[in-house]
DNA sequence: TTTGGAAATGAATCATGTA
DNA sequence: ATACATGATTCATTTCCAA
């Protein structure tokens, strides 16, 4: 293993400061300011904070996204894209340093039961990856946050980037004594365990902060639910959470609504200012709301493809109507190609195909499309039931 | 940016060699022995295979799974863990030295229109997703396996973890005409987008291949179905599709099953000679069911000219939008000539036309411009379908 | 006030063949 | 290598506006 400095020597317990409302200020030297927004670069400011003294740390650092051009919609208007001047990095190599140096000024202020999250794409999530190994923290799990309305790929040149990637670290390898409020997890997820997959929407409508043109306040700004999964998972009320990229206060707000302590560090005054408005306009919850509720589980969807990458449906087996008389051939990729006219050789979905065998617009193929069994011809339909129900039974 | 070594001169087209059944066999230099599966290492091996002759690479790498002493389930059950010695690396600097070698030789092989898909887990992803960017590739998509059946946290002091990493690259940034079958994936998802979120069972069940003892062959047995996306998305029938760590050999085997040419390289003789059986007893789907769902891209180029010269649209004619505000003069030579304002009097291409009648930048003339028909107003596109058909009619 | 359709929009590494 | 012309391409949600 690469030899990495190793944490410093025990220091005295740090005296904490806290306060009643959050205010933009700078650090004392040896106390932590609690429930307080500092504004100024993560890493000077982390360094001025006492060692040992964070619980939980949340950062969702710059992306480094490389975009070239401009981006149009089919409709030709352009797509509002992240250029902003704090994303831009010269190269992989000063991204790295950027990131040796946060995730070092991190490690410092964390308690050896702490814990760090990291939220980043393909873009930047390697690097961070490679980064916290290499520093010597100890990966417990990665997080897929998948978007339930994700932006599409407009060119239809890849696949709709659907997931954002997170990354919840220990301090050291063989850290002793991190919170993870297991149970509370899996009664939150239908009394089994949670997984490494979540399901949310992106931050949108009346929680997305707006400046005084109606325009969004930041680019990036998580949805508060995605954030509060973290703080009930991985600490507990009382604790002092930190986000050394704090932006539009997200952080913050959720913290104090679940009765955590904050600190947040923000470069940029204006968004130091706007979290510090967002906070001050925060409830906490009464302490007894802070079991998390039962989420409802998300409806199976089920894909034609998907009887066919289970075996269900061979494919070159031929669908029929209810008539036997339309007939479609089940292609390898879950698509179907008709076989009679008219539509001869129209290749597409089951609704596709159903609806060009019509000469209709739209058809459900589920219940258009037949197949032959030992009992008769039956609708395919039944064969999505025995999908549903394994998939039932895999969640139990 | 990091630089790197370049890709090598442009060398003569490789000699293909194309086996009517699959063997160990060593490769001749030179020459790409298809429908085999080499027993050898991989980096040895694949610095004797030709260079640029590979469309697709899917690796399945160790995973450097870093176990400290031995899990045991609830009821005290063992769990049967990753503890090969295959998988086993000094540091992370050793791993990083084995991924930048496979890697490299990789790309060596790989034609510039050529991809590649690695699969991992946090324990290595990271390193490999790093040194895919240090090394010049192009990530074009990382994709989630969402494991429907998963193996619990036995412990219960983390998240399930419940999904696989896989990124999907290209040879070198501003890679052009690789291959993404965006018609098919979108029509075997229910006709929307495929996302970077694939849900698939684990591998198990008859489909896993057990030794003489009933044990499982092969520790970390990938699914057919997750494989078969990968094929059916990234690759065409006839493709050639390598698979640098072959193991019980199921990319081999869903490549032959679905047409595409495969070359296979595993270090271990008893799983090369596994994965050998295993393809022999593979066969080929019909064509019929793979030939690739029509792709607009892809469909032969028309000129609007022509239908002029075919006598389909008479000089003269006029062509409005969809409400018919605007109008346009057909002109011989296969122009348009503006004849309402904006833009009265341009004369250009469809596309010049209809993007200055509509002062925007770009336009498809195809759907913007209609002709006036018995059957009421159709977009000129219906024209071309009928010249396509022609030509498609005329060619058989 | 209600309803239905149009418009807006979100961390995006988003084209290809021919000259 | 670069330049230019052709022409392919979007999902889930919220907000706005007209009827």
């Amino acid at each position: 293993m690469k030899v990495v400095p190793k944490a410093e020597a025990v220091e005295a317990a740090p005296r904490l400061a806290s306060r009643s409302s959050s205010r933009v200020a700078r650090a004392d030297a040896g106390t932590l300011p609690l429930d307080t927004i500092l504004n100024g670069d993560c890493v000077a400011e982390l360094s001025r904070l006492p060692a040992r003294s964070v619980d939980l740390v949340f950062a969702d650092p710059p992306y480094n996204l490389q975009l070239q051009g401009e981006l149009k919609r089919p409709d030709e208007s352009r797509v509002d894209a992240v250029d902003d001047e704090w994303d831009q990095f010269e190269s992989f190599q000063a991204y790295d340093a950027f990131t040796r140096a946060w995730l070092l000024a991190v490690r410092r202020v964390l308690k050896p039961t702490g814990t760090l999250w990291v939220i980043g794409s393909y873009h930047n999530i390697f690097r961070v990856g490679s980064m916290l190994q290499d520093l010597d923290f100890w990966i417990l799990n990665d997080i897929v946050w998948r978007k339930s309305n994700p932006m599409p790929n407009f060119r239809g040149r890849r696949f709709t980037n659907a997931h954002e990637t997170l990354i919840w670290a220990a301090r050291e390898p063989n850290a002793r004594g991190y919170t993870f409020n297991y149970e509370a997890m899996k009664a939150a997820n239908e009394d089994v365990q949670m997984r490494s997959d979540w399901l949310f929407p992106i931050c949108s409508g009346g929680e997305r902060l707006k400046d005084a043109e109606g325009n969004k306040l930041h680019p990036t700004q998580k949805p508060e639910a995605l954030i509060a999964r973290i703080l009930l998972s991985a600490s507990k009320p009382g604790d002092v959470v930190l986000d050394p990229f704090l932006g539009s206060g997200t952080t913050a707000s959720v913290a104090k609504k679940l009765r955590r302590h904050f600190v947040g560090i923000e470069r940029d005054p204006a968004y130091a200012e706007a979290a510090r408005a967002r906070v001050d306009a925060t409830t906490p919850l009464p302490d007894a709301a802070l079991v998390p509720a039962p989420s409802a589980r998300e409806a199976p969807r089920v894909a034609f493809a998907s009887l066919v990458e289970r075996g269900l449906v061979t494919p070159g087996t031929l669908l029929t109507d209810a008539r036997a008389q339309v007939k479609a051939m089940v292609r390898a990729d879950g698509t179907l190609s008709l076989e009679t006219a008219p539509g001869l050789g129209t290749v597409g979905s089951i609704h596709r195909a159903g609806a060009a065998a019509q000469g209709a617009g739209a058809c459900n193929g589920w219940t258009y499309w037949h197949i032959e069994t030992s009992e008769g011809l039956k609708p395919i339909d039944s064969l999505r039931a025995v999908v549903r129900s394994e998939m039932a039974m895999a969640a139990e």
